[in-house]
DNA sequence: CCAATAGTGTCTGTAAGACATTATTCC
DNA sequence: GGAATAATGTCTTACAGACACTATTGG
């Protein structure tokens, strides 16, 4: 996860998710931008990264009074899921100086501003709910990857370790389907190198995903 | 579903989701009221249907520049699932002079105001996927029902038909969990007459799921 | 050879889909 | 008795969990 050090007042020296606020424009004729679109806007102002790199979804709305003590902060959460071989082209940037990466659950709730904390539970949970669906896999992995290596993305998100033999047969259901295939080389171990393998039609934008 | 025929201006006669404004009160001091309370007091007012009858969960949020003419305007939905035999009891009060119930899928696109026809197709979808816990299909069967009552709205929810054999297997699962028991007297049809049953602890309210 | 990790095979129980059959009521 | 609908049973296939096993590399 991507977050933020806060500098000043309320939760100073906690860490909070990257946000913004949505441009509702300035009346009757101009009326701002699409909700999908201050999410994707704020991802690039924040990361660099085009929305057509990652996949980019709605969560939730969150509204509870107070959540914000200065000020009345109704917010709609949005997850991006970066594959890890983007990872190094996200430059921090605008408000973002004091950015870092952890890991899931790396993080205790004291640590964390505001309600985020239930926020990233959430987030979580709605991974976790659609890693079924081939897209939520392919953004977590990298462009080529080993069986092991989709077999741990699994493993963390479910929570519970996959056991190799029976993840193998999903992964062999995945390439009859043609949903993934197999990758020139192999990546290189402590022993017995790996094949690798790649999600076929990465080519075409995944883009965002519907919400209106 | 229980819409509201439109009297004014934009889409004038066109149904519309019951729906109001979340009261963020006047600054500082009070921040009025949670985003979850506020779905919970617009329900009492359209339906005077209380809270603790009903299972009310958050949808979505939907934010399109211009999704309403008038005014920039985000929207959060809610589902709230009201079970048939509350129904008699919903009385549309308050700005709700025009309400009507459909079944879903009764209308088309044309006939809706806004973008709620998007919002039903998403509250739906929201609802199928969550049709195997038990609470979903607690809050769509009257207090008491036969299996096939129970098949009919599964049938509803996930598009296909059930076979009325292998359902039966799904209900018998439920009844060994204690999540269905018997109920006394049977439903009453055109020829045999069916078994009737009840979730068991439908007494301790099924209250707002979380959300913050 | 040994350690280490990748990859394969097998057995078992559970559940889903399709479909045939029996049971009980009203008329 | 016959129509109608509730309830039950059976066969097949797919898949998940647990676990034992083989293969191929570096040292």
């Amino acid at each position: 996860m991507l977050l933020i050090r806060r500098g000043q007042h309320p939760f100073k020296g906690a860490y909070a998710l990257p946000g913004g606020f949505v441009r509702v424009g300035d009346g009757h004729r101009d009326q701002g931008e699409d909700l999908d679109a201050a999410a994707a806007r704020e991802l690039q102002e924040e990361t660099n990264l085009s929305p057509a790199q990652v996949l980019l979804e709605q969560v939730a709305a969150f509204g509870r009074a107070g959540r914000d003590p200065r000020m009345r902060v109704i917010s709609v959460a949005f997850c991006a899921l970066i594959r890890p071989d983007l990872i190094p082209l996200v430059r921090a940037g605008g408000d973002a100086h004091e950015a870092h990466w952890f890991a899931v659950n790396e993080l205790g709730r004291e640590q964390l501003a505001f309600d985020h904390a239930a926020i990233i539970e959430q987030a979580i949970a709605h991974v976790a709910a659609r890693m079924d669906a081939s897209d939520i896999a392919a953004s977590l992995v990298p462009a080529t990857f080993t069986i092991q290596e989709l077999r741990h993305v699994h493993g963390l998100l479910s929570g519970k370790p996959q056991d190799p033999g029976n993840f193998r047969r999903k992964f062999e259901r995945l390439l009859e389907d043609g949903v993934i295939e197999r990758a020139s080389g192999k990546r290189l171990t402590a022993s017995k190198p790996a094949l690798v393998y790649r999600f076929v039609s990465r080519s075409p934008t995944p883009a965002t995903r519907r919400t209106s």
